[in-house]
DNA sequence: CAGAACTGGTCAGGTATCTTGACCATCCTC
DNA sequence: GAGGATGGTCAAGATACCTGACCAGTTCTG
């Protein structure tokens, strides 16, 4: 069924797989021990902070599965919850200090396998990538 | 965090999970109650049966996850499992007869999204995007 | 400005998924 | 044919996720 022509979906979920193996490998190196589920979450913390309903839509959860997740990175530190200034009912989730030294532990590991690909595609062909990948997403990330 | 510049990781998982929903809401309608990690295990059932090892390790989960992920399909009647002729020990998971009609289902759904895709790059850049990610592939899919 | 309707979030209870560890049966190698 | 590797299962437990019910604030409407 997969293996004479794999369907595109198929072929998106390798690469990503395994940059996010990679990512969550040298977290765990580095004493992160990030769950894959947390991980899918803590990278959607946006930069000003993040409502939980936001980060659940996004992950594609419900509310209550991404309150769980936020309950555990904030047990190890990773995020924070602060009152939202401007609804009293909402609660912000943003990166604590711990958290900001993960991503900033991801980061480079990302930019490193993107090398990776760059060199066996060739950088023309990696940009070519990356183009056709964000005018997809303006059709298939409700969110974009 | 994501907004700026999200890292091609992301990017590959937004048309990877539209894809999916689409394929996976297309078997709902048609009342096939298939859950995410069946699907996910379903879709890589070969044409002449695959080892539940095999399957455990391209689903990159242990055989006993893929073990009980098997028994649910079994029991909806979607795989079978038959003895391995070349191998006491082993048996072959392959698709029963209500898996093909589901395959059967699934097929065009995901030939339709295709061409969606195609209609918003243009036939070029969605066949180089196939041709990059199928490249990809070589260094990204331990199983290729 | 008082409901009414909506939205952000939590609590409770249940199912599905996935894990580690132990175990058996069959193969394979020498 | 003994020893080790491999295919698979059983058992017990943790995590992730869901539905449904609920409360607290906000916004809409008259």
């Amino acid at each position: 069924m997969t293996d004479a022509e794999p369907n595109t979906g198929l072929l998106l979920f390798y690469p990503y797989r395994a940059l996010e193996s990679r990512v969550l490998a040298a977290l765990a190196d580095a004493g992160f021990a990030v769950t894959l589920a947390q991980a899918r979450l803590l990278q959607r913390v946006a930069e000003g902070g993040s409502r939980l309903t936001d980060l659940a839509a996004q992950a594609q959860v419900t509310k209550q599965a991404a309150g769980g997740l936020v309950d555990q990175l904030e047990r190890q530190g990773l995020v924070e919850r602060v009152p939202d200034p401007s609804d009293g009912r909402a609660r912000l989730v943003r990166l604590a200090a711990r958290g900001q030294a993960a991503a900033a532990l991801a980061a480079p590991v990302v930019t490193a396998v993107e090398a990776e690909w760059a060199a066996h595609l060739g950088p023309e062909a990696m940009a070519a990538l990356r183009a056709a990948l964000t005018r997809l997403r303006e059709i298939t990330d409700p969110w974009a």
